[in-house]
RNA sequence: GGAGGGGUUCCCGAGCGGCCAAAGGGAUCAGACUGUAAAUCUGACGGCUCUGCCUUCGGUGGUUCGAAUCCACCCCCCUCCA
């Protein structure tokens, strides 16, 4: 009894809603082996710590002794998701998925449990479905309902267009639930409409309806928008160590205890305490240090590449020193040289020499440290230098 | 099927014959200040062989010395009616 009541405290931690958390009390105390699902998308994984939010979760239900379904849903994805306005995404081959698959794997037991994580494509039970299938699971939801996700009245009342497949999904989704007989399911509060469409299916097919449980969605790197991809605002668990401590220390002060609350393995207690230190004076840039190092540690072996990163982040940014490992590259020189501006553009530091022109004219370039303010300047073959963009851009280029 | 309103540079959104590479805001980037924080200020923000040239305003064709702006047809979106 008190071994399910902890078990109950250590998943509630954390989480944003969980529906009803009578009966996932209830199935704690069963001591069955629960099944726990959540959905990530079949394109390209490249997880990042919002993802994590959710993962860790999963991880605490391993440690809990449940197993996790690792649902990828390639079945959408094959079709192709034209919803919204980036109708450009293109459908996914079976191979890009198997592919994705994999990085996903890859990825994943960087904090799963392998032995008690099970991954499922959802195009197994999908693609064998009859459109009088499809037509029939369509019918166990209204028009009137769907329209009760926020997202979709929204668009309804902004007169924004929603495509008939985009009622399929969530059907969709909740159907997944039914196929795996989900026991729990894992999503981000955005989530939570298609996680009660699961709990609504199940229940039609005469199944005990899946406990859902809601995680807070973490906020990119901007402190507005949530960490996507597809923003430009996120930390990738693969990225470098210093990359990733340079991202962490870049985050506001007030986006830093979010990101303890979401992030951190440390005691609450111990987070409360840290906020208390920094409104008595403590210079919030040493706490987000702390933060920083922890992250690190968690994705890069250890707490000596915490105190590495740490270490070079102060030479670079306090001390102004250039980066220990720059990247190199060659450039065909042919013969006489190459304009500085063609060079920047070709290393990739510049998205074009347009570009490239006007940060020279803004004094935004350096060659081995040294300010250029010469835009037509030549660089000639044979030589290496290292060229700067920027704060945080450096490339060392050999011209042959 | 009918009536009306729309499609502008990454996003929102002005422009409605030349002064338009296209106002304003957001996002972004660079510089200053700093703790690679926030806030603030300055500048940039289609491309190029860059004081000039080239390509953009849903698509195609036309009118005109000249079109994002006018005309024709087409495609797409929204609203209301059926």
């Amino acid at each position: 009894m008190t071994v399910a009541s902890d078990a109950l405290r250590i998943i509630k931690r954390g989480t944003e809603e969980i529906l009803l958390e009578s009966e996932l009390a209830e199935r704690l105390i069963s001591g069955r082996r629960l099944r726990v699902k959540a959905g990530f998308d079949p394109t390209a994984p490249d997880l990042h710590l919002g993802h994590t939010v959710l993962i860790n979760k999963l991880r605490q239900f391993q440690d809990l002794g449940h197993e996790v379904l690792f649902l990828i849903g390639d079945f959408t994805g094959m079709i192709g998701d034209p919803s919204g306005k980036n109708s450009t995404r293109p459908p996914l081959s079976r191979k890009d998925v198997i592919e994705n698959a994999r990085t996903y794997k890859s990825q994943i037991f960087k904090i799963l449990d392998r032995k008690k994580t099970r991954i499922e494509l959802n195009s197994k039970w999908l693609g064998k479905m009859k459109a009088s299938d499809v037509v029939k699971l369509a019918s166990q939801y209204t028009v009137a309902r769907m329209l009760e996700r926020d997202d979709f009245s929204k668009r309804y009342k902004g007169g924004q267009p929603i495509a008939i497949h985009e009622f399929l999904y969530p059907l969709i989704q909740g159907y997944d639930s039914v196929a795996l007989k989900a026991d729990v399911e894992l999503g981000g509060t955005d989530q939570k409409f298609n996680l009660l469409v699961g709990r609504e299916l199940q229940k039609e097919f005469s199944q005990p309806p899946q406990v859902i449980i809601t995680m807070p969605l973490l906020e990119g790197t901007d402190g507005v928008n949530k960490m996507s991809k597809s923003q430009g605002n996120y930390i990738g668990i693969n990225e470098p160590a210093d990359e990733m401590f340079g991202k962490l220390m870049s985050i506001s002060d007030t986006l830093m205890w979010r990101y303890f609350d979401l992030l951190s393995f440390e005691h609450p207690d111990k987070i409360s305490s840290m906020k208390r230190s920094v409104e008595e004076g403590v210079n919030p840039r040493d706490i987000k240090f702390e933060l920083a190092k922890e992250i690190v540690s968690r994705f890069h072996g250890g707490a000596k590449a915490g105190r590495d990163a740490m270490q070079n982040f102060i030479a670079r940014f306090q001390q102004k020193e250039m980066p220990t490992n720059i990247s190199e590259i060659e450039l065909a020189g042919n013969g006489r040289g190459l304009a500085l501006t063609r060079l920047l553009k070709e290393a990739g530091l510049t998205a074009s020499t347009s570009e490239a022109m006007r940060l020279i004219k803004q004094g935004g370039v350096r060659i081995d440290g040294e300010k250029v303010d010469d835009p037509a300047q030549e660089i000639r073959p044979g030589q290496s230098h290292v060229f700067q963009v920027g704060k945080r851009k450096f490339v060392r280029v050999r011209i042959s």
